[in-house]
DNA sequence: CTGTTAGCGCCTTCAT
DNA sequence: ATGAAGGCGCTAACAG
């Protein structure tokens, strides 16, 4: 049927260790067995199968993903910098996409086990409490990126500071002399445990205060992610009697959202309206939205590289590593008008 | 160690048969024994290590995803499709990215193997002539998803009619009295062996010829894809004597270009250029885009079904199963201006 | 250097 | 109904 290395080792007239050997490029075999033996390879086009060798070396030679909406922009462009880095390795890529509570909790119990897989990288989901023991008790190295736990110091992780971030965005509007300042963003209490619209509108916050602006709630809109929710989310904030002069949304999808409520209003941006956007992602330089970058790519291709360092020294310290954060004017934004 | 089969036979004092059996509840085993087992695997937490059973039962419950640049908003759509319809089964997701013809052409004659996985799709990426006997006699059920080879009868395969996607796009402009349509496309000859700008280049041709406009070379411009590349071409094209007051882009990505191209020359949209693109990807409804909507979601849904049936059913006959393509009516094109 | 042997963990006959 | 044994294809340790 299928040909087996036994095949090989019977054509080439060597033991079946040979082979192995031959195939893993490992130890000293001599020049000429070897070539009677890649010649028998060539001619049987044998190619050595995959589960038998993971099964025999007790590994499985790939590397899980859990990523939630894996079609969201942000986590592409995550995905993408996964992807590119690991292409080169010997693993292959297993996806996991969480779109449900149930999924995610699934799969976070389920996925990290040394019998699934050689390592697991977790996206843009942040451990709960209950979750801690079993991740850092696990056999398998795991990544957190865009994710994290204070007590999962055990773990690499790759993190962004989005209460930095937050701070940097709505500071940004403060010093365009807007003083009413709105936010958009997700629930903040969800089964997926997201964190960044928490931590963002922590930093939205201290900058309110570092300037002395009052915190308002219903300046404060959340739902779930998404343009249409976000638009609905700002059209009624904008017709408050003392409507936001600037609004921060939690994500560019979101502030797409944002724009498209400014454009129900009959709201010039960024004239009447200025908003500012996070992420960074590609339609962002198209639509000239103002908004703050994070290095997506980056991060995926850090979390992998930190992967593929413990699979290759399992007692390498673990490291938690912060990406940066820029801030990207473009055309959404601009001094506020004479406040009334 | 790990905890095993045998553990567990061991603790409820049967042999391991039993316990497989139960595990794979076949069989009758007697319910008193089956507690038993159940119990122990409870007590003792244990879970089938994936690998031993993909050894022994010869398979690797594994369905391979061949796909380029699985971050373009059209490729990201349908495996969103692909991955929503796989995660109810029992096979996992694993990811090949193609991004340069050598990928191409190790993935396609690497993956699609029993040893590797127990069914491949292939999206976007047609055969070309030397890979067709390959493919045919592989050992491994493979499907087509928007992506064809005339002699590729005997694999299943869901397609989308690119040719009439580009008439029925050409028409629209015809229809509104344009005349002077140029068309913007990927490279027509690429060693990924895309077709879908080449199929859509004949539908816009058909059209032309059918309403008896000329064809003109100068107006048609390729280059890679991308929202940049188009927009160079289209500048260039912009600044013809001549140039044309409609385009029809391949793609959405590539209709943006246009579009910025159009801002760079001053020209409104859709009174003096009027623009069509085509796969009515997410941004495309935010911006206002005229386009041809592919239902990408189901093409990749359409593929996993029709791969897990043949999976489950090996003797079932393949079925080329065509997508349709619509119309999708917005802000972007418009009557043409009197002719000069 | 190279052939042989013993597993890796599970599934599946084959007897009982 | 259930235990025992053989095998999936490969790797690694052990002799020579």
């Amino acid at each position: 049927m299928t040909t087996t290395i036994r095949d090989v080792a019977k054509r080439a007239r060597v033991g079946l260790g040979t082979v192995s050997r031959v195939i893993n490029d490992s130890s000293q075999v001599s020049e000429s067995t070897r070539q009677r033996v890649l010649n028998a390879i060539a001619e049987l086009n044998f190619v050595p199968n995959p589960t038998a060798r993971r099964l025999s070396l007790g590994k499985t030679l790939t590397i899980a993903v859990i990523v939630p909406w894996f079609t969201r922009p942000a986590e592409v462009e995550r995905l993408r910098g996964v992807e590119n880095t690991l292409a080169e390795s010997q693993y292959d890529l297993v996806l996991y996409n969480v779109e449900t509570p149930a999924k995610r909790d699934t799969y976070f119990s389920d996925v990290p086990r040394r019998e699934n897989t050689d390592g697991v990288m977790i996206i843009s989901l942040s451990p709960r409490d209950d979750d801690v023991e079993r991740l850092a008790n696990s056999n398998v190295p795991i990544v957190l990126v865009d994710a994290n736990h204070p007590s999962l110091t055990s773990l690499n992780r790759v993190i962004v500071d989005d209460v930095a971030g937050g701070y940097i965005a709505t500071q940004h509007l403060i010093e365009l002399g807007h003083r009413h300042i709105g936010y958009i963003s997700d629930l903040l209490e969800t089964p997926f445990n997201f964190t960044s619209s928490r931590d963002r509108l922590q930093g939205y916050r201290k900058a309110l205060k570092a300037a002395g602006i009052p915190l308002r709630v219903d300046y404060h809109g959340q739902g779930e992610h998404g343009r249409y929710e976000a638009r609905r989310l700002t059209n009624e904030m904008l017709q408050l009697p003392d409507r936001p002069t600037a609004i921060f949304a939690a994500s560019d999808t979101q502030a797409l959202g944002v724009l498209e409520a400014a454009q129900d209003q009959r709201l010039r941006v960024p004239e009447d309206l200025s908003v500012i956007g996070y992420d960074d992602i590609e339609i962002s330089e198209y639509i000239g939205l103002t908004t703050m970058r994070q290095l997506l790519y980056e991060s995926g291709k850090r979390g992998v590289e930190l992967l593929l360092e413990v699979l290759a020294d399992p007692t390498a310290p673990p490291i938690c590593e912060a990406m940066p954060t820029e801030l990207i004017l473009r055309n959404t934004t601009a001094a506020a008008a004479r406040t009334s």
